[in-house]
DNA sequence: GATCATGATTTAGA
DNA sequence: TCTAAATCATGATC
């Protein structure tokens, strides 16, 4: 039997037509010749379609009028079997995804810099190793530290907020559009598989949305990292009291201004600073007295005061102060140079 | 804003 | 790899 006899039986059926015609394809012919009921679906099909030009009254009266009708179940099991046929045809269709590992990679950056999961600190962790692999001191550390943390809980509160939102509107739009396809489902066969197909995709609608705010975010976090890094590489002053440790063991040691591995790590722990701005230091230091040995003459008089008096005091204790770390302390030669030019 | 001071970086040589 | 020397870039002072 085909769809349209099919249909046409049900339509005669509910339709209050005798049986006997019902069962004969002749006397269906002859309905079909008299044109009344290939009108009648006309006419259904005419209403379904100027339901939307009309007002929402109107429109909810007509379509219980239509729901009402008696022709609507016959119209109603003809659907389902083209329905049928039709998700045969597009079934295998719809996969389920893998994970993206592009999602999988922004939630673990947004993991790992404390912006997603709990707040445990993360984006400290974070800020204590760009902190440490610049080589800042701890004072500015602490100070540019809390700064970053500052910034990244902002940016943490902002994604949150935006997640919260599109949770939200994905919440409301699905509801919105299960509701209005039970309401179709009244009029036209809507499985509640197709329904979770439809959820299904809204969900992967909202969660690409979700993507772009993930992405925008790490954005965030890496600019934010990067200024935080360009600020520790600017060069600070050292304090007060690491330039006079450092100008101590210089002018102590004038006539072989060259530090030991230990003797820098000494200096870089006592004025918290790394082993290579030591280094820096001393090759600054060296090449600057060296050009111009007059000028620092006053420094290098200031210091031999203040370890003249350091090393009195120390003789008030002991005969002789005499330092493994400072074999000259309590005088400082006069600059000597080697062959090649060398302090 | 000019100038100097100073920490960092780059380059070349041993 | 370390150092000297030159240079850059920024801070401090006037």
């Amino acid at each position: 039997m085909d769809d349209q006899t099919r249909m046409m039986t049900g339509l005669t059926g509910l339709g209050g037509l005798a049986q006997a015609d019902v069962v004969d394809p002749d006397s269906v012919r002859k309905q079909q010749s008299l044109g009344q009921p290939q009108q009648d679906i006309g006419d259904i099909l005419q209403q379904i379609m100027a339901i939307t030009d009309e007002s929402l009254d109107e429109a909810q009266a007509r379509k219980h009028a239509l729901n009402c009708h008696r022709m609507k179940p016959a119209l109603f099991s003809v659907l389902c079997e083209i329905k049928e046929k039709t998700v045969l045809s597009i079934r295998g269709v719809q996969e389920e995804d893998p994970p993206d590992p592009q999602i999988m990679r922004l939630d673990n950056m947004l993991l790992a810099e404390g912006v997603s999961g709990p707040e445990k600190g993360g984006g400290s962790a974070a800020a204590a190793a760009a902190a440490a692999a610049a080589g800042g001191s701890p004072t500015d550390s602490s100070i540019e530290h809390s700064d970053y943390r500052a910034k990244l809980a902002q940016i943490r509160q902002i994604y949150h907020s935006e997640l919260e939102k599109y949770e939200q509107a994905c919440s409301e739009f699905t509801n919105h559009v299960m509701n209005l396809l039970r309401e179709q489902s009244r009029t036209r066969p809507i499985s509640p598989k197709e329904i979770e197909r439809m959820v299904a995709i809204i969900h992967r609608k909202f969660s690409s949305i979700q993507m772009q705010l993930k992405q925008s975010t790490c954005e965030a976090v890496m600019i934010l990292r990067s200024r935080f890094l360009d600020a520790r590489r600017k060069r600070r002053n050292f304090n007060k009291q690491a330039t006079e440790v450092l100008n101590e063991y210089f002018y102590s040691h004038l006539s072989n201004p060259y530090p030991s591995e230990e003797a820098k790590e000494e200096l870089a722990k006592k004025c918290g600073i790394t082993v290579s701005q030591v280094s820096n230091w001393f090759g600054n230091k060296r090449i600057r007295y060296k050009k111009n040995i007059g000028k620092f003459q006053e420094e290098a008089n200031l210091y031999a005061v203040k370890t003249a008096v350091d090393a009195a005091n120390v003789s008030a204790q002991a005969s002789q102060a005499n330092s493994p770390a400072t074999p000259n302390s309590g005088g400082y030669p006069a600059p000597c140079y080697t062959p090649d030019g060398r302090l």
